[in-house]
DNA sequence: GTGGTCTAGACCACG
DNA sequence: GTGGTCTAGACCACC
């Protein structure tokens, strides 16, 4: 192998950085709520903000933000209350 | 808005990563042919190494690596060949 | 060339039927779009079948829809947005 | 359904021709040979014409006329002398 | 429910 | 042993 050749295979002997490194966004937001919710700074009965300003706080879209919080509900971590109300999930009891 | 409110509201005001950041994988290969032409490192002529060599060091699959190629064979900066030949593609001249 | 010699040769003197008569799949999709466009089937702003739909009523994987697609996007014949929208791809002004 | 809507599903509404109903060409040139054989147009002891030269009149490179002849070799149809005979196969007996 | 990306694997024809 | 094509399947983020 020349010293050209061996400056060519420079361009290819580093892997890229794969785009899975990067966690999914909704996984992001939902460890975030779980983290809160471990740390005691989101409590039985709190609310969080509504999607719509999750999502634009955070820059992702509302179904990122429904498909986070699904599964927390899914789970019992937050519960989902339907009607007028600002807030569009509450943390549960200890479970 | 109380103490409480506050702190909840801090969970959500940072943006997550953004998948944005980190770039799709075949773009990332293409950018760093694209460098190599551009840096001189590769000259007309010079070949890269064989798809199937460049996704197994960069760690990416060969259907990745084509995607990249294609791109920059459309737009003449490399040209390819097929057969037995060791080389897979040929920096064309200098446009 | 004695009478068997030419019989044998016989066997071997009518080309096979090449490949290339049956070109890939993704261009012969290709080609419908753009003779469809050409033709005024398509027409500024029609929403052509999401990927998938294309591919099963076609009978080919959607990897291969896609790469006819992307082709067409790339020379601007097409538009494509992402989305929950039921049109996957919109046929752009004259050019 | 609107009329155009139609319209425009009707070019996707037909398979296109598999690149797979045009059989391998190595194996329309092996057939070639076994049908010629079974025929008993090629008789035990018949050579065939030489690689470069079936390469030519049947439009296919010369590497897929030796896996062509490679396979009919293996199962024992026909027999590969070497040297500088301008054969490079015979038919073997009726096995 | 749609497009965007990625994988692993396969078969083909070729210099 | 290389590029060309194709498949089946998966996960992600989005309107």
């Amino acid at each position: 192998m020349d010293r050209n050749d061996s400056l060519i295979h420079k361009i290819f002997d580093t892997p890229v950085q794969s785009a899975r490194e990067a966690r999914p966004l909704y996984l992001q937001l939902q460890q975030r709520i779980r983290d809160a919710i471990r740390n005691g700074v989101l409590r039985y009965g709190d609310a969080i903000p509504p999607e719509r300003e999750i999502a634009g706080t955070m820059g992702v879209s509302r179904v990122t933000v429904r498909r986070a919080i699904d599964d927390l509900v899914t789970e019992g971590l937050l519960i989902q209350r339907q009607g007028s109300a600002p807030s569009s999930a509450t943390v549960s009891s200890s479970r």
